[in-house]
DNA sequence: AGTTGGATGGTCT
DNA sequence: GACCATCCAACTG
């Protein structure tokens, strides 16, 4: 699926905008990607067929398909494929470039909301307050990393699903940037698909800007 | 620095 | 009832 890919690599780069009413614009430049396919790529959520999660998928690309994971963590994917054929980009991390504090606002509120799902009492809540405090403090380059992260800087859930992303009045905006040297991609197999029958666990789909501070994961890179 | 296990809920078999 | 396109804290070394 060369076509995925490339649509991945055209998102590297790319600025993710989100605005929110009486807060600044946050805005992360696309650090790390992976391309998904369709019912044959055996790690991609469209495996299974259009079904009624996987519909956006299927459907006309430059839209929105937000999915739950692990019980918890929104993942926003944009939908490259032309109509008809599943495809879509993960987008695994982004660099923060306006609207920092807005972006760890928003990373609190989601630990605030997970931690009013619990229980009352017990030594929850401080600890709830010590994670809260670590976060604040952490660099800001990491508030982007990783597909839940970065969700829950930006406030995206899956209400987003089926968006517009090229809508410039909308919420969640796609905006062209800079392209990345092309010297500076580095490729490597996707995360969290071990499960996959081969090749599909081990396709070089996961696209990311070498030495970039905000890219997740391992950083090796794959010399092909 | 690298590894391990728990949290948690929707989707598919 | 099993399986996750994850994250973080608490371990080991």
């Amino acid at each position: 699926m060369r076509g995925g890919l490339d649509a991945a690599e055209s998102l590297l780069g790319a600025f993710l905008v989100r605005r929110m009413p009486g807060v600044i614009d946050r805005v992360g430049r696309i650090v790390e990607v992976e391309a998904y396919g369709g019912p044959e790529d055996r790690a991609s959520h469209a495996r299974a067929g259009n079904t009624v999660r996987t519909a956006p998928m299927f459907g006309p690309p430059g839209h929105a398909y937000v999915y739950l994971v692990y019980g918890m963590h929104d993942c926003l994917n944009v939908v490259t494929g032309p109509d008809g054929a599943a495809s879509a980009v993960l987008i695994r991390a982004v660099e923060p470039v306006a609207g920092l504090d807005v972006m760890r606002a928003g990373a609190a509120r989601w630990v605030a909301r997970r931690a009013a799902r619990q229980p009352e009492g017990a030594a929850g809540s401080a600890a709830t307050g010590d994670t809260l405090s670590a976060r604040h403090h952490q660099p800001g380059h990491r508030i982007g990393t990783g597909p839940g992260r970065l969700c829950a800087a930006f406030d995206i859930d899956r209400s987003f699903t089926g968006m517009d992303l090229f809508d410039a009045d909308g919420p969640l905006v796609l905006v062209a940037g800079m392209r990345p040297d092309p010297a500076s991609i580095r490729r490597t197999p996707r995360i969290g698909v071990g499960h996959a029958a081969p090749p599909w666990d081990a396709v070089a789909w996961r696209l990311l800007i070498a030495g970039n501070p905000s890219v997740s994961g391992p950083r090796a890179p794959i010399t092909d």
